[in-house]
DNA sequence: AAAAAAT
């Protein structure tokens, strides 16, 4: 649409792909800004969900000082949230309390249709917008609006009559970056706010950076590689940088992750703007990483959950014995997409790219029909199955961990892990992280949602065991995997049919 | 050659 290329970035990748792109992505957005008072709804019926997010301090020296604050909290009193340093902070009831212009408020009601502040966002939008802009690590649910909080940080720190780059987001895969900038746009219709999609380019029609114009949109968001490419081609500048925020915060930060490319942006922005302000979002922050982080952003703002408290309790999960592979094959093509199809859209995880191509190719031959996306395919064929998917064109999609954190579509409501997910140097330990982002794929926005685990090895047994223990929360077995009326009851039970 | 990014 005229209006939304118009406002988006022209340069680099292709513009044509990106408008193409950007009204799927905007359809979709529709559907998430609807759901986003449903949640509300829901976590109002459910008092005890009020509990869940318990901030803490960790920057002792400065509680001290500031004598540790408290939050007032809207809903419950019962919250109490320590921030760091002197500034007191009043969680936001409505979007007016945020002081923000005219322009995005209309953005929030007219494009997104939000009417009120999701939990996560009354208690960080405070903290993000109110000087002396500390920074901010916070941990919340899958699908509890996180997004929203640092778009609309990025958004409202931005000078729209400034051309040059304010604000940087940092995301771990190339969809993710499509999916935040669309969200972005959206957001910021009516602030006259550019952004540039920094990822890498699909081969087709592939410039050379030195011919690239530098970047003169206000937010940029991407992938670490790509943003530093620009950066060191010297065509996106960070001197006026205000705002750096890493989405999937742990895994950007994690040795297995994007540690070395993000504090190599960190530092070299922070060198070059010193007074840029840092937020870390995400679901998870295993130990390791919450010690590192504690480090990153030492004095600034720091909210988690505990991992006990982080399953979604509206999305259901089960596990499903099967004798071989074989049979894992039949539950998919005789259960999955028989009672698939009447409740939405499914997303099917498996652990390599080869499995991905070898059950798409299998399903297919028989007849069945779905898609399947992950790495090792073109970026363009990438963006158009997730684009079919997202507008709902195709039902079942096969895919490796690159969906697995962030990817928003409200109608996905199950989620299956064909392989579980393990740790590399481990494989006989699950990634328990991972395991909550594919099973929040599920549930967006306080929705319902079944996963169902399907299970072959004695070691897949242990290593489901080890995830139940992990979140203290028991998975309940379907009893015969070839039964109907036993994944019919585990649908019904979820609320699904 | 595990997913991902990117060289």
């Amino acid at each position: 649409m005229a209006d939304d290329s118009s406002s988006s970035s022209t340069s680099a990748t292709s513009a044509a792909t990106k408008t193409e792109e950007k009204k799927s992505w905007a359809d979709e957005a529709e559907d998430e800004a609807a759901s986003a008072t449903s949640a509300a709804a829901a976590e109002a019926e459910q008092p005890e969900e009020l509990k869940k997010i318990e901030t803490l301090s960790i920057s002792d020296e400065k509680k001290e000082e500031g004598g540790g604050r408290l939050l007032e909290d809207p809903d419950d009193s019962e919250i109490k949230a320590e921030t760091s340093g002197d500034t007191v902070y009043t969680s936001a009831v409505s979007f007016e309390d945020l002081s923000l212009s005219k322009e995005l408020i209309k953005g929030l009601y007219v494009e997104m249709n939000f009417t009120k502040p999701s939990k996560i966002q009354a208690i960080t939008l405070p903290m993000i917008l109110t000087p002396p802009y500390l920074d901010l690590v916070a941990q919340a649910h899958n699908g509890s609006g996180k997004t929203t909080c640092f778009v609309l940080g990025m958004l409202s720190r931005v000078d729209p009559s400034q051309k040059t780059p304010q604000a940087i987001c940092i995301c771990p895969t190339r969809e993710l970056a499509q999916q935040n900038q669309a969200v972005l746009m959206k957001m910021g219709k009516y602030t006259g706010i550019t952004s540039f999609c920094a990822i890498p380019q699909d081969s087709a029609n592939y410039i050379p950076i030195t011919k690239c114009p530098p970047v003169t949109d206000q937010v940029v968001i991407g992938t670490p590689g790509t943003i530093k490419k620009w950066t060191s081609a010297k065509k996106l500048g960070t001197r006026d940088v205000k705002i750096l925020v890493f989405d999937e915060a742990d895994h950007m930060l994690a040795e297995d992750g994007f540690k070395d490319d993000s504090e190599r942006i960190m530092k070299e922005i922070r060198r070059s703007s010193a007074s840029c302000q840092v937020l870390l979002f995400s679901a998870t922050f295993n130990e390791t990483v919450k010690a590192f982080v504690s480090k990153v952003v030492i004095g600034g703002n720091k909210i988690f959950v505990k991992k006990e408290e982080l399953t979604l309790e509206k999305v259901k999960q089960y596990k499903v014995q099967c004798p071989d592979e074989l049979a894992k094959m039949d539950v998919i093509k005789t259960k999955i997409f028989e009672f698939g199809q009447k409740v939405g859209q499914t997303i099917i995880f498996v652990r390599t790219r080869n499995t991905a191509s070898m059950l798409h190719e299998t399903l297919r031959g028989e007849g069945y029909e779905c898609t399947s996306v992950h790495g090792a395919q073109k970026q363009e064929d990438r963006d158009r199955i997730i684009k079919e998917f997202k507008d709902g064109l195709t039902t079942v999609l096969i895919t490796t961990d690159l969906l697995a954190r962030g990817f928003d579509q409200s109608q996905v409501n199950l989620v299956i892990n064909f392989d579980l997910p393990v740790k590399y140097e481990s494989p006989s330990d699950p990634d328990c992280e991972v395991y909550l982002h594919r099973i929040g794929r599920a549930g967006r926005f306080g929705r319902k949602g079944v996963v169902f685990n399907l299970l072959c090895t004695d070691r897949d047994k242990m290593i489901m065991e080890k995830i139940e223990r992990h979140f203290n929360h028991f998975v309940k077995e379907v009893p015969n995997w070839r039964s109907d009326d036993d994944f019919e009851a585990a649908f019904k039970e979820a609320g699904l049919l």
